[in-house]
DNA sequence: CATTAGCACTCAACGACTTAGAGTGCTAAC
DNA sequence: GTTAGCACTCTAAGTCGTTGAGTGCTAATG
């Protein structure tokens, strides 16, 4: 491809992103100043289709990117752009708020993703298997109740509320809140075992009644953990795009926003091997329905270690430049963040 | 109104709901075994649309119900309607899982009563006002780090991690939490006032520097709580309906659902005086962009008092006895599962 | 005297048809 | 290699008549 087919196709993939309206070869000609006429670009434009970057709605229209366009454009085409000192001012003053969980921060971040950008935005902790927990803690409520608590290194609380003997005392209770918070603290979600258990009913000695209300409290918040949580925002600023015009398609891509689960796996899959940010363009999707769709999605991480995964969802016709911009600004903001409320070092303790 | 009238217009609003499309003389005529010819009923339906029961969309279209006449609709001729085998069947399957604080069983009521309806719905704790905290803990996590926990007698747990000095004990700190406890629990949010915490400062003696942030947390949990949840569900069910069939009416619906707040006061505004469910129809809504839409509410109680408000969301022309009778039937359920997870007796402890 | 048959009238919805214009591909000239 | 020119294509938008569901009014009817 010369250099000369790659302005020309950059010219009408700017165009195209910004009007949603196919591109002739006289508004390629006028608008971008390439000294050409319009015949030459017709016909760069009738090689570019031949060569798969260019499809055509109708004989009589003008051109509209195919996904592998908009692949080339991503990779090679595509000019970086910054945030705007405004929006840089509106994160800044978005994420002031207070925020001492994980799940606060998600949501918020997320939040001003879906809004700087004007797409959808999600956010998750994909990686909890290997959450150390930090603290288990059974609290006592009433008679007869008790809360179990349950805080895991990357910030996150869960917590249970248990029925236990009403005759046990606050004292005996905190007591044994020690013992397993003692056994319990420092290992990761997946240490868990029958040994340790074990370890904790000899320590605690024949209470078997206190033992498994607790036990069953824990394991309620690890399922709690394990089960992520995602935070999707902005899925109604797809109905803004002449994509979602129609109210089939729209329903079709609120119901899959709907899916959390769905979303999550969307997230998993992307890529947990490196610290870059990757697209997924279209039919690069595993999801179906999604094929219409594109993906920005990046990890972040405090330290070295990878807490979760953040990204954008919106047509592939996206101000892919901006969106870029945005994770990536929300990618290390993030870092700051979740350094703050769970420290750098997720050792352990 | 006569006899009549009546019969005519219940059969034209009932068919309007389960069509959507304007009815004609004829149609009520053949439908709706009347013995009457379509001229008489055409003669009727002019009287009704005098007295402003009945739309015409145009001159030569069937006609509509007006607010007026679903509203006198409601009142006097809509027949009751049960729920189906199925559905509660459906319901007792949704809420079989395990529950046990309020906000997840707010959730799974709004999940299946969206489900049953096909309507949007909602669920809210509005009385918080009232809430008498029951248990109030500083839970150790690490050095520097402790839980605020705060339990609320209707169920709802709230947590905000603190930063403390290191230099503090694990022991020490239980029992500060002890002298938390003790002053607090069994007050309302609006009864912990500056006299109340003097009184926690004189019993801890001079150390500011674990008072301080442990009464931040519990500020930060009663403000958590006081800020409503609301769960929403279903939104999207309205997009099956022709009333969202444009984009446009879509997105302003869904806007509107987005807000939260906006959720909370309509709930709130709707009657915290009695126990009986409550009809908004069309205009009757307050807000503006509700015009369209109808809202069917009551309260959910445990004991005699009043814990919050759950609701039911379509457009004008809902299946009112179908979502009469759902909601009805979740008011009750929800008594027999709020008592479960808090107890009848709200007096305090 | 309420009911109804009959009829003229209205109006949205639909399909057929036309037109306008944006865009293409091809060819021949520069 | 580039471009002007031209014939061609196809959608979008507008026009127009037709259809049919529905109305309101009037006069006949039991």
């Amino acid at each position: 491809m010369d250099e000369r087919k790659k302005k020309i196709l950059q010219s009408i993939i700017d165009d195209y992103i910004s009007t949603a309206e196919p591109v002739g070869s006289r508004t390629v000609a006028r608008k971008h100043e390439l000294g050409l006429s319009s015949a030459t670009i017709r016909n760069e434009m009738a090689d570019l289709e031949e060569m798969g970057y260019l499809t055509q709605p109708h004989t009589s229209a003008g051109r509209i990117p195919s996904d592998k366009g908009y692949r080339f454009y991503v990779d090679q085409l595509m000019k970086q752009s910054e945030l705007t000192v405004d929006e840089i001012c509106s994160i800044k003053t978005a994420m002031d708020t207070k925020i001492n969980e994980l799940s606060q921060l998600l949501k918020q971040v997320s939040l001003v993703m879906s809004k700087i950008t004007k797409y959808t935005s999600m956010a998750a902790i994909p990686e909890r298997k290997n959450s150390v927990l930090k603290a288990v803690q059974v609290v006592p409520v009433e008679k007869g109740k008790a809360l179990v608590v349950v805080i895991t290194n990357s910030g996150t609380i869960k917590n249970s509320l248990i029925s236990i003997s009403e005759s046990i005392l606050p004292e005996y209770l905190i007591s044994v809140s020690n013992i397993f918070n003692e056994k319990l603290s420092g290992l990761t979600i997946e240490q868990i075992n029958m040994p340790v258990i074990r370890e904790i009913e000899l320590l605690m000695g024949p209470s078997q009644e206190v033992l498994m209300p607790i036990l069953n409290g824990v394991t309620d918040c690890i399922e709690q953990i394990d089960s992520t949580e995602v935070f999707l925002e902005g899925a109604i600023n797809m109905l803004n795009y002449p994509e979602f015009s129609n109210v089939e398609r729209a329903r079709e891509f609120l119901k899959l926003m709907v899916e959390k689960d769905l979303i999550s796996r969307v997230l998993k899959d992307v890529n947990a091997e490196k610290d870059e940010i990757v697209i997924k363009i279209g039919h690069e999707n595993d999801i179906e329905e999604m094929k219409e769709c594109s993906l920005v999605t990046t990890t972040y991480t405090a330290g070295n270690v990878v807490i979760g995964t953040i990204g954008i969802i919106g047509p592939t016709r996206m101000e892919y430049s901006k969106v870029l911009a945005a994770v990536n600004f929300m990618k290390n903001k993030m870092k700051d963040h979740v350094e703050k409320l769970i420290g750098k070092d997720l050792s352990g303790t």
